[in-house]
DNA sequence: ATGCCGAACCCCGTTCGA
């Protein structure tokens, strides 16, 4: 079971990489943010034609998530309980006994932005809603554009970054407590030498100088930890001509154990 | 300290992203 998560930073824009990115890796789940299509303009047919489902939530200009993968997708929700919100930022579905989310959290500007303690509110909806889920099925998959670099050795240049937004203590507490629900960063505590960037600013040749920050994750329910096989991000996905600034993070799994 | 880039939509410069 090959599980991905791509901030594609407008799903128009970035269709003909996505398609040749299915052909290549072939995931069974890709999870998909910054989509940035209105659910009438969803390109169903890019997914159907490789042999996907697809569901998404989306909205003109800002935001959207989308889920697609390789069968039947069951029981689907966009948002988050008890949180109304009017961005298109969380959606969640259940695939062979799977429940994954694709999420992409508020970025929150700066530390001093209105955009900030939304973004704070938005996390402890999501730890909320990550205990429903752990409830419901302990097989849960969060995958997104977290907007958190968990540590320092998430960034390029800790000491530039120290107290700004994305790695501000409050915002790590909210990751770490996101984590404590009973999930497992993949990337950050499974994937050895996987670990890696999943971003880098489209400014100042940053990809080239590899200044980046890990902020896109894929959070493991325990079930799905122990059958951890590798995981890594796909750094071939920025290289390319007119590239998102995120590349996708892989993790497989011998899912469903044997 | 800021812009450095890129996407979107209209205001074709401004807003937002991270």
């Amino acid at each position: 079971m090959k599980i991905a998560t791509w901030n594609v930073n407008s799903l128009r824009v970035r269709l003909a990489q996505v398609e040749s990115w299915l052909d290549d890796v072939a995931p069974d789940i890709l999870c998909l943010q910054e989509t940035k299509v209105p659910d009438t303009d969803f390109p169903i047919q890019t997914f159907v034609a490789r042999g996907y489902q697809v569901v998404f939530h989306g909205q003109r200009t800002y935001n959207g998530v989308a889920i697609a993968a390789r069968g039947p997708l069951a029981d689907v929700t966009c948002g988050l309980a008890g949180f109304a919100d009017e961005q298109c930022r969380a959606l969640a579905a259940t695939f062979q006994g799977l429940r994954v989310a694709s999420l992409y959290v508020p970025n929150g500007t700066a530390v001093d932005s209105p955009r900030y303690p939304y973004k704070l509110s938005w996390l402890a909806a999501l730890k909320e809603q990550s205990r429903v889920w752990l409830a419901q099925n302990p097989a849960l998959v969060l995958a997104g554009d977290f907007n958190i670099a968990p540590e320092d050795r998430d960034v390029y240049d800790p000491a530039a970054w120290e107290g700004s937004v994305l790695v501000s203590a409050p915002e790590r507490a909210a990751f770490q407590a996101l984590i404590d629900t009973g999930l497992t960063d993949a990337l950050g505590s499974l994937a050895g030498e996987g670990r890696g960037f999943s971003w880098w600013d489209y400014r100042a040749a940053a990809f080239r100088r590899d200044q980046g920050l890990r902020i896109d994750h894929i959070l493991l329910g325990s079930p799905l930890a122990a059958t951890f096989v590798r995981g890594f991000v796909d750094r071939k996905a920025r290289a390319h001509p007119r590239p998102s600034d995120h590349a996708p993070v892989v993790v497989e799994l011998a899912w469903p154990p044997a």
